[in-house]
DNA sequence: CCTTGTTGACGTAACGTTAATTCAAAATAG
DNA sequence: CTATTTTGAATTAACGTTACGTCAACAAGG
């Protein structure tokens, strides 16, 4: 394909003119009718400038990548928005990785190692990538910046700990007394469970213990059967995520437990499914877009090496959507 | 960062030794000692590989491009692993873009269109993708493959009329004979149709007309609202898409119509949710995964200049999951 | 002892860009 | 009319790799 050489000759001028056409250089400067004598040899050979060339001369790809931890969870979908469209703004494109495959010596880790691959890289999931490839990813020239808490390296969350505290509010001011958090691992759930216990204690109620299954709709049939086996059955739960909602919907039909009639639910997280599932989940909507943007702006801060703006994203609040899974308890007990 | 100079350098020894070192070179030989002499110096440096410069050099980047038309899709997950397994197998990376994004003069495009950023482009959605659009991605010096049926493109696909067929024909043995296929837009739509009116008249039941709302929960609850208006109300449908059959389950509870009692339920492609709905869903898992293997072959083809096979994957057949949304009818009627 | 072959390495020209430097010609100032 | 500035452009040196061509040293063959 034709290069900057051949506009150059074509439109009789040097390559220094064709390159400050290309990128609007102002210190090369030259007469407007050079330009569009340029810009028409360009229209002519159908020249598309080589961004492996360019990346190299300027030590910038622009592009950068984010790493997550299970590509297909729903609630990356805004995340993911939020990601693209602030790289786009920056003339950046996002190149997907998932942690599940990100194991030392794999293809994809490999090549985020080798230089002049990505400007930057975003995860979320650190948690999941094992010890020596965030080693490994540490050792790595460009900035990463953590869409999650963490202790040593920059980052930027939503506000998990309110998430949890929403939810159980919610059931509290419902007038439920038996509350219970079906949980998974991790720190996220954890912050969550944090918020649960917050609501529960400002309401003078004691927080169950935390009901760490884990993850995705098994995890939230394992947790639902397990809060049923207590003492005093709930009349409420808060599910940590979206996925484990749907896993605690279908456990309650198989196991004859009417919801909300029975007991409320109420999840964290809010995807387009909640509102198509039966009953409809009432959850705590994350402003998962808005993390994507600010992690791409904190990330942009690093890369230009000004200080970066991290910590908990409190400006849109996680935010209650009220739907048809959590309703006041029948009865009341104690 | 340490480049191949500076190992070279450090090791005392010349440029063209490390470059052949670094790529197991035979052009160029070495004594054993002088390879791990290089090697240790390559440790030593923290020497990382200029992916670059590498691709400018070689006029290949070790990236391939795959554009779906809803990256959320749930559908596409196997896709995208079946896709990145074998990516990783020819030591390719995969820039994943969506089909909604990709307006001309994106930057996501104009990404793809400049040279030097990918060795090859996978597309599904290709109806989805703007007639220009469409127009300067076949500029494009590298290959194209149509993850779907295409004209005027390489293409390979799954078996979207047998799996129509497969779903109908299950229903007719369930002795169904009020059958109505809700489907949605485009080719992929009209084949599963197709599939659907073949296995019809080879039972001797007249097809219904092709309840085409579209795509998504929405599109599932309005064709399940129009099936139902017909003079004579069907005792089962075949759903298009997975997301179409979550929108039917939702509109059938609404409506007060028991599934599988009063209608039975079978859905086009499989996924993880279908087995976690209530009741779970009944349907035809697709070789996606195979699909993007396939995919990733069939471009490297391409790349290579090597014929490629294209159309449609036989070899897994589309496979009926059978779970609880589909029964035989209680009343059957003329 | 000369010829030929092999081993182990080195030098260097690209790949396509960008940006610093240089420079002739034209325009303006004094 | 000369001195100085501005305009419009050309030359060229990187950026880090890879692979072609070259070549000295040494070994083996006749």
């Amino acid at each position: 394909m034709a290069t900057q050489r051949d506009v150059a000759r074509a439109a009789g001028v040097s390559l220094a003119v064709v390159s400050a056409v290309v990128n609007g250089t102002s210190h090369t400067r030259m007469k407007e009718s050079t330009r569009t004598r340029v810009l028409r040899a360009m229209q002519e050979l159908g020249y598309q400038p080589n961004q492996t060339a360019r990346s190299l001369r300027l030590n910038q790809t622009d592009m950068i990548a984010m790493i997550l931890n299970k590509l297909d969870n729903p609630v990356y979908g805004p995340l993911r928005h939020g990601v693209y469209e602030a790289a786009a703004e920056h003339g950046a494109t996002v190149l997907l990785g998932d942690a599940e495959t990100m194991r030392s010596g794999s293809q994809f880790l490999t090549r985020l190692l080798s230089q002049g691959t990505v400007d930057g890289i975003l995860i979320r999931g650190e948690g999941l990538l094992d010890d020596d490839v965030m080693a490994e990813l540490r050792s790595h020239p460009k900035p990463i910046l953590i869409l999650e808490h963490a202790l040593d390296h920059p980052w930027i969350d939503v506000d998990d700990r309110r998430a949890g505290e929403i939810a159980t509010r919610f059931l509290v001011n419902l007038s439920h007394r038996h509350i219970v958090f079906v949980g998974g691992s991790g720190y996220l759930s954890q912050q969550r469970y944090l918020g649960y216990q917050q609501a529960m204690d400002a309401a003078g109620l004691t927080p169950a213990p935390h009901l760490a299954t884990g993850f995705g709709e098994q995890a939230g049939a394992d947790g639902l059967r397990q809060a049923m086996q207590a003492a005093t059955a709930p009349t409420a739960i808060v599910v940590n995520n979206i996925m484990s909602a749907v896993g605690v919907l279908a456990a309650a039909r198989d196991l004859g437990i009417a919801i909300p009639d029975q007991l409320s639910v109420v999840g964290i997280h809010d995807v387009d499914l909640m509102q198509h599932l039966r009953p409809a989940v009432t959850a705590v909507r994350m402003p998962m877009y808005q993390l994507g943007r600010a992690g791409v702006e904190a990330l942009y801060d690093l890369i230009a090496g000004r200080p970066s703006a991290g910590g908990v994203i409190t400006d849109p609040e996680p935010e209650l959507v009220i739907r048809d899974s959590a309703t006041a308890p029948t009865r009341i007990r104690d």
